[in-house]
DNA sequence: CGGCATGTTGCGCA
DNA sequence: TTGCGCAACATGCC
């Protein structure tokens, strides 16, 4: 599910959920979620503990609780908050089982991972990579002159590669990098160091447009049963701006969708 | 059955 | 030292 405008969503949703809340119970069976911390220690570090904010930075979360310590998660490909109640069968695929009580109300918080790539950090210290992020689009919003910079240093990068690269900004991913360089219309195997000043404006401009875009759509909760994006996943189809049938490549490991009619590849 | 998947990390090599 | 390409992770779904 996560990019940063699915993270945000669940932030918000955790903010509702938790906020307050006290762990009276937590379940895990699964190594991998909490790696490096065994399943019994993490359960341990945090039952009792109300959870006093969550923040996000990117495609991470972190709840703060009351001792200090925070968990730090990472939603990996497939990972999702789901609430329910406390008496509600398990969910398939449930991974980290949070059963919670708020003003004598309780309830029941899962995390469920199919693929288990995700994470669930107990830690006091901030984790590395947390710290690592550049500037959160939402949150510290871009600013132009510094997204300059990061992308100078990687000028021969493709720029939708610079883009995902979570130092440049945190919580780009490949569906968000796709939409924004079409909006841009610039093609995504254009060197980092290419883009002028006016085009870093139109990412920036694309980048907004998207996050904005697909919270909007997370904010009206509608089942997503199709695909709601302009040309990610819709290769063959018609460019919904000049018509031109859309393509597909492969950058940087990852499938890359876009329009060679309308998005200009520029060269170094 | 084959192919593809919204992410991150680590390794080998130039 | 730095950067790049790619496999690995684990599993569902079309």
């Amino acid at each position: 599910m996560p990019e940063l405008p699915e993270v945000e969503h669940t932030r918000k949703n955790l903010d509702r959920w938790m906020r307050g809340a006290r762990i009276v119970e937590v379940r895990t069976r699964d190594d991998r979620i909490v790696r490096p911390m065994k399943p019994a220690s993490f359960v341990k570090g945090v039952t009792g503990r109300v959870i006093e904010r969550i923040e996000r930075r990117g495609k991470w979360l972190r709840l703060l609780l009351d001792d200090g310590m925070s968990v730090f998660t990472h939603l990996g490909m497939t990972g999702w908050f789901e609430r329910g109640a406390s008496t509600d069968h398990p969910l398939r695929f449930d991974r980290v089982t949070f059963e919670l009580s708020r003003k004598g109300v309780t309830s029941r918080v899962t995390y469920v991972d199919p693929r288990r790539w995700g994470r669930m950090v107990l830690t006091k210290e901030d984790l590395p990579v947390w710290s690592s992020l550049g500037p959160d689009p939402l949150d510290d919003g871009i600013d132009e002159a510094a997204l300059a910079d990061k992308l100078a240093r990687r000028k021969k990068r493709s720029i939708k590669e610079a883009l995902m690269d979570q130092k440049v900004l945190a919580g780009v991913g490949n569906i968000q990098a796709i939409e924004a360089l079409w909006k841009a219309k610039i093609d995504p195997r254009s060197p980092a160091g290419a883009l002028t000043t006016s085009d870093i404006r139109a990412v920036t401009r694309g980048l907004r447009w998207t996050i904005d875009r697909t919270l909007a759509d997370l904010a009206k909760g509608d089942g997503g049963a199709k695909n709601p994006f302009k040309i990610y996943g819709r290769k063959g189809e018609a460019c919904p701006r000049c018509g031109e049938k859309l393509e597909r490549l492969t950058l940087g490991g990852r499938t890359t969708t876009f329009c060679s009619a309308c998005q200009r590849r520029l060269r170094s």
